[in-house]
DNA sequence: CAAGTTGCTTGACACCCGTCCAGAACGGAC
DNA sequence: GTCCGTTCTGGACGGGTGTCAAGCAACTTG
């Protein structure tokens, strides 16, 4: 009498003996959150609709009630996997540079080349963390990749210090919110067709970064 | 047999002769307008739908297709109206100050009080710039509110600058940008519940503005 | 092969949206 | 009073939405 619901399928995929094939729910899932995560960046959170994300895939619109709960399940799962994809860019960032200036370049060029390579991406994370500003039941998700980012860019700033000798000048909530802040005013420059947004935001990131810390002595 | 259009309204409403009544035309738009800001503030842009408007004012939602040619139309009037708010606000803040320290103090204060006070408004700001990273047809209005406030942070920064007998560090857009930056997390930490961002926020500005010129001589 | 589970499609449901419109209510001029 | 332009109401229309359930297809298991 009660139909088997979105959980349930889940635990029981989880449970599977048998785990030769890979998990071919989760599969599904995150196929269809991928097809979910490029309407959405095209469209916006506002006007994407669950028959607009169905028709950009290769299913119809009914199945994206079979593996997701809701609406907000659906693009929850999206905002994850996104976070995921994120923190994995930022991670190619970070370590591979031993000079504080190949840090500080490294660092500013590969915040421009995400910014304009992922511009749909990075409006629809703006566009979410709004959304959060009015909706609390998005909070939660947002509020974790929020703090994952700003962790990611502390460990810039402090490896950065500690290459030069230095001290960061600003706490690790400052530091964040003024790169978050350049990003996204380049973000809206290069959206808007200003097609120097990248160099300049390369300019200003490693202009900032420089003047974040004190030299020590 | 052609209705008559908004546009048409309003210029009769400008070209009357008789101007001892102020226009009322106008002044409907304005209360109307009001309404809507209040609304918009509450459930953000997606959620607000023009029933809902006209729900929480006294009139029916038909009227406002008496007033407004279509929804956008709207919209724009409340966000014209609210930047001429915005800068006005902002204004008070400039300009009573006539040491550093209190341009800097106050300047921090002023944003902080703002921030918690009209947090509502702020985020619909953050919204509606959101939104126009998609809609294009937002763009314009959105692109002349930003390039107010950056003017206003610049004219800050120099200010203070100038009474420390200093030169800033940083050229307006990133001052912007970084001011921007911390507001907007602020005004996160303060929706979530926190109810010392407002200090927070002040203390940041006050290090982030001080270090952000360098003194001459 | 047959039975049963799982995956997926299709169409329906109730609701909300922006827009438009016929007409009621109002208000001043004659 | 009548008349007429302005202001406002409330409902209708077409379309889009999330959600759900009945049924079909495909695959697994006995």
């Amino acid at each position: 009498m009660d139909a088997v619901t979105v959980e349930q399928r889940a635990e029981r995929s989880r449970d599977r003996v048998s785990r030769r094939r890979v998990d071919k729910f989760a599969d599904r899932r995150a196929q269809l959150a991928n097809s979910a995560l490029l309407t959405l960046s095209e469209l916006g959170y506002a006007r994407t609709s669950l028959r607009e994300i169905a028709q950009n895939s290769e299913f119809s619109h009914g199945v994206l009630h079979y593996y997701f709960t809701d609406k907000v399940d659906l693009i929850m799962h999206c905002v994850k996997q996104y976070k995921a994809e994120c923190v994995r860019r930022y991670d190619e960032i970070v370590g591979t540079s031993l000079t504080p200036d190949d840090l500080k370049h490294g660092f500013a060029t590969g915040l421009a080349t995400t910014m304009c390579e992922d511009a749909s991406m990075h409006r629809l994370w703006y566009d979410l963390r709004s959304q959060s500003l009015f909706e609390e039941s998005f909070r939660a998700d947002v509020g974790e990749i929020d703090r994952s980012l700003e962790r990611m860019i502390w460990r810039i700033v402090s490896r950065y210090a500690e290459l030069a000798d230095a001290s960061p000048t600003v706490t690790s909530p400052v530091a964040y919110a003024m790169f978050d802040g350049m990003f996204q005013h380049g973000l809206a420059k290069f959206i808007g067709g200003d097609a120097t947004a990248g160099l300049e935001l390369t300019a200003n990131v490693e202009h900032v970064l420089g003047s974040l810390v004190f030299h020590n002595g």
